[in-house]
DNA sequence: TCAACTAGTATACTTTTAGTAACTTAGGAT
DNA sequence: ATCCTAAGTTACTAAAAGTATACTAGTTGA
């Protein structure tokens, strides 16, 4: 994280500790980062959700979207998916321990976002 | 962001509450979880950069993708442009105040992701 | 019987984003 | 002359994300 520019005696230059690839921010941001992924988890919080309601709450994203979501959350160990063998079969989705661990900043983010003055919240 | 799920007496449902479209946390996602925008920012955290030293130090983006970001966080106010009238011209840029309250998250989104497992960091 | 519900999948198509690689313009050093 | 630097831009391609419709197969209620 603590990327130094160098200049050697020749003039070229170098940056010592650059993010090689993906840094920290980087790999975190593509695990929660992803289009619809923090609204899901965050729809989770409270409860296991089935899934046609979990697309009704999560506005403007499409079934597609959040059944694709789901799968990548659940091979990254976010959530789990759940069958109740019901009359009219229901599939719970539910956060995992580790997906809560990033209900914090999700958190933080929220707040964030919520703070922002109007021509940024237009900026989507 | 309290959706709740409605049960009509005919049997149809509806989500109170529903994120109509884009909530917080996606609207907040949207500025800030672009790829590249969350690094970028951290790394002007300490001083102003210039603009190769900056693609330098985010590995593995391209110099146009600096670029783009960088117009955007510009435009979203994250970040300031400034050409310094040097004899080989220098452009720094610099973070506004704006851009430093996203720091908070971007530093807590950082201890999350150093803190995870690593079948978790490989699955980038 | 008809319509709406369950949890998706399938298909097709468009748009947006990300990515590479080469190029520009101008100065400085070897 | 030739190469390196700065700060980008341009052209093109590939991949991701989006739309929208239709479909499965069984359930429930009016």
């Amino acid at each position: 994280m603590e990327a130094r520019v160098l200049e050697h005696q020749d003039g070229r230059k170098s940056v010592d500790q650059a993010c090689e690839t993906p840094c920290a921010i980087e790999r975190g941001m593509r695990i929660i980062g992803g289009k619809w992924t923090g609204s899901i988890l965050w729809h989770l919080k409270d409860e296991p959700v089935r899934f046609n309601d979990l697309s009704r709450m999560v506005g403007g994203a499409s079934k597609k979207m959040i059944a694709e979501r789901l799968r990548q959350m659940e091979t990254r160990g976010l959530v789990r998916r759940q069958v109740m063998e019901t009359k009219p079969l229901a599939v719970l989705y539910e956060i995992t321990d580790f997906g809560r661990t990033a209900l914090g900043f999700l958190d933080e983010l929220r707040h964030w976002s919520e703070s922002l003055p109007i021509e940024n919240r237009e900026a989507l």
